[in-house]
DNA sequence: AAGACGGGGAA
DNA sequence: TTCCCAGTCTT
């Protein structure tokens, strides 16, 4: 053992590879694709990302192909992965590496960090898979297994106490295959090393790791709890008329940016305030009476890390289009089903979709 | 520094 | 339920 730090990451290597899953991204030097699975595999487990990974690899091949696509196609195929900005930046820093890289990633730390969507952890995941540079990845799993392995008792929730975290990992890159080691920690942490009931009776590191020599691996890392959801009531009018549907695409500024819903009225109290929807259906136009708003049977509940929806859907047959001053003043435009299935969509707009039988597969 | 931004799976 | 996942961007 020559130090300490050898030690870890000979260790590492050595437990990864005896351990790790065969990942299609492991199997290629290609940046366009590497950066393809970082992005997607950002706050993400594996088992969720791959498919996308096989989609999108499928899809579009090379970063032409993916500059090239319309942003709705991009989106729909990114659908159900959650955080749609990561499908806009990812698009945006496609056309922008064709336009003005010639169609070449850059292939150093510094150069990658510039780039949309790509954040510490992307450019040196990228930066050391890629091209080997020297460079310490620093995800979840790395925060856990150093702050175990080393005892580092800071809260990884604040910002403040990455410098610490990030100084240590640095010390512990081998200049000698660090795109290796740097999947070996994060491997590590993913199967062995993991949140809850880790393996530590078969932990190679077991003897040299502060957290399990001093019964601390319940105790760290110190993380300080989330915020609780905010509650949010949507009710949705669903204007159909001759098997068409009045659907919209989501601005900037809330949640599903670029997706596609119905007309949204929200509510602060979880009761539908009918003379207020009404009034303001009215003034945009839209011929809706009172007995149009028969109460939706199912009541849908959706769960986001920071946001917790009821939402009902009121599916109101309209006896005529809406007027074209109206549809450009309200955004909405209609859809046939099998355009509504090409469009991308919130999954709980699909599963609204699904069990009304409007879209029969998904 | 804190908040916004999705969705799913494990215990 | 609670946690958290190969994080990034905005304010």
């Amino acid at each position: 053992m020559a130090n300490n730090y050898t030690y870890f990451s000979e260790t590492l290597i050595n437990w990864y590879n005896r351990h790790k899953r065969n990942l299609p991204w492991r199997n290629t030097t290609n940046p366009y694709f590497i950066w393809l699975s970082e992005v997607i595999l950002q706050q993400t487990r594996v088992n969720q990302g791959l498919p996308y990974y096989i989609k999108f690899t499928e899809a579009y091949p090379t970063v032409q192909d993916l500059a090239a696509a319309p942003e709705d196609e991009v989106l729909r195929l990114w659908q159900g992965l959650g955080y749609y900005s990561r499908a806009r930046n990812m698009h945006h820093t496609a056309k922008q590496i064709v336009n003005e890289y010639g169609s070449k990633f850059p292939d150093n730390y510094s150069e990658l960090l510039k780039l949309k969507g790509v954040g510490s952890y992307t450019a040196a995941a990228v930066a050391a898979f890629a091209y080997k540079e020297q460079v310490a990845v620093l995800d979840g799993n790395v925060f856990r297994v150093l702050a175990r392995v080393f005892g580092i008792s800071e809260d990884i929730a604040v910002p403040a106490s990455r410098k610490t975290f990030q100084e240590q990992a640095d010390k512990l890159v081998p200049a000698a295959e660090p795109d290796t080691y740097n999947q070996a920690v994060m491997e590590f942490g993913a199967i062995q090393c993991t949140p809850i009931m880790p393996d530590c009776l078969f932990c190679p590191l077991q003897q040299s790791c502060f957290a399990f020599t001093h019964g601390l691996v319940q105790e760290l890392p110190v993380k300080s709890k989330a915020k609780a959801a905010r509650p949010r009531y949507f009710h949705y009018l669903v204007f159909e008329w001759q098997g068409q549907y009045y659907m919209r695409k989501r601005l900037e500024g809330d949640i599903w940016q670029g997706l596609y819903d119905f007309y949204l009225h929200e509510s602060i109290e979880k009761q539908l305030i009918p003379e207020s929807l009404l009034s303001e259906l009215n003034a945009a136009g839209i011929p809706v009476q009172a007995h149009h708003l028969l109460t939706p049977l199912k009541e849908y509940k959706h769960i986001l890390s920071h946001q917790k929806i009821t939402a009902k859907f009121y599916l109101i047959k309209l006896e005529e289009k809406l007027k074209p001053e109206v549809e450009q003043e309200t955004r909405l435009a209609l859809y046939d089903p099998e355009k509504i299935d090409e469009l991308p969509k919130p999954v709980l707009i699909s599963n609204y979709l699904k069990d009304a039988k409007i879209l029969l597969h998904l």
